[in-house]
DNA sequence: AAGCTTTGACCTATA
DNA sequence: TTATAGGTCAAAGCT
């Protein structure tokens, strides 16, 4: 598979990414059996229960408020004219539909060439600079899940470490892999596995304090400036797609409080 | 007290 | 079969 039949799928499919929820999710399915239903390897979905896919399927504003990266690069992102997603990396660095993601098998999307000219914006380290160590390791859950880190190690292939992240939400098997230079910036993140769950409402979250505080603290925010350099996508191992009804919803987080607790407790 | 990161050790896959 | 690299575990310590 490659990156051009993802877009071209994109195109083809003529969704907006943005605005339609299932049909976003439709046309987000890189590669189709010529039957307009997606291939998948390891066995045949279920149908998508959710008649009304939320929009933290997609994007949040905050979000999306939060990258630079995308605010610089907004003028770009959807073409009028063919309704493409340019950048399959944001929609997976928010989050993987599971039934695309085995789809998205061994797909890699590298960006590092648009990130790296494209991230002048200063972050806010005020914050990564007074908290602890592993506070600013841990700026990585941008896309609204919670993540835990559960490893770090130095690769050979790369100068930079990667620290290893599972889902945090029960039953998840989805993890990622991101890769961070020595000045913070996220160079690259690996997604394995998806999601079989929604966005989690961390506001109902047990110790919700505790995972909002990470979830959505403001250093995460400093991280979203450099973060999805290169994204890729790994859905090999990845059986258990099907998607709970359970859909929490989860629009847009007020992270104001948050940041304000942040400060607090940076200081 | 719970949940998180850190980090060295261990396990596993691959050449 | 062995060496190496990548991925994961789990105890310790922190917020």
């Amino acid at each position: 598979m490659s990156s051009t039949s993802f877009t071209d799928l994109l195109a083809s499919s003529g969704v907006d990414c943005y605005e339609q929820g299932e049909d976003f999710l439709r046309g987000f399915y890189p590669e189709t059996n010529g039957s307009g239903l997606p291939k998948f390897k390891t066995a045949q979905p279920p149908p998508l229960p959710i008649s009304q896919p939320p929009q933290n399927f997609a994007f949040s504003s905050s979000e999306l408020l939060d990258s630079p990266l995308l605010l610089s690069s907004s003028h770009s992102l959807i073409s009028p004219t063919t309704g493409a997603f340019p950048f399959p990396w944001q929609i997976q660095s928010q989050s993987q539909p599971p039934n695309a993601a085995s789809a998205l098998q061994e797909e890699t999307y590298g960006v590092q060439d648009l990130q790296k000219k494209q991230d002048p914006v200063p972050p806010p380290r005020e914050f990564a600079d007074r908290v602890p160590s592993y506070m600013v390791v841990s700026r990585n859950s941008n896309d609204g899940y919670g993540w835990r880190k559960y490893g770090q190690k130095q690769v050979k292939k790369s100068e930079n470490p990667r620290s290893y992240f599972k889902c945090t939400y029960p039953n998840c098997v989805s993890k990622k892999i991101v890769e961070t230079a020595s000045d913070g910036q996220v160079t690259e993140i690996i997604y394995k596995g998806g999601h079989n769950h929604p966005k989690p409402e961390f506001t109902k979250r047990p110790s919700s304090s505790a995972n909002a505080r990470r979830m959505f603290n403001p250093s995460s925010v400093a991280s979203d400036q450099s973060e999805s350099s290169s994204i890729s996508f790994d859905y090999g191992d990845l059986e258990q797609k099907s998607f709970k009804s359970e859909y929490g919803e989860i629009e847009e987080e007020d992270e104001q409080p948050e940041i304000k607790r942040q400060k607090r407790e940076g200081e």
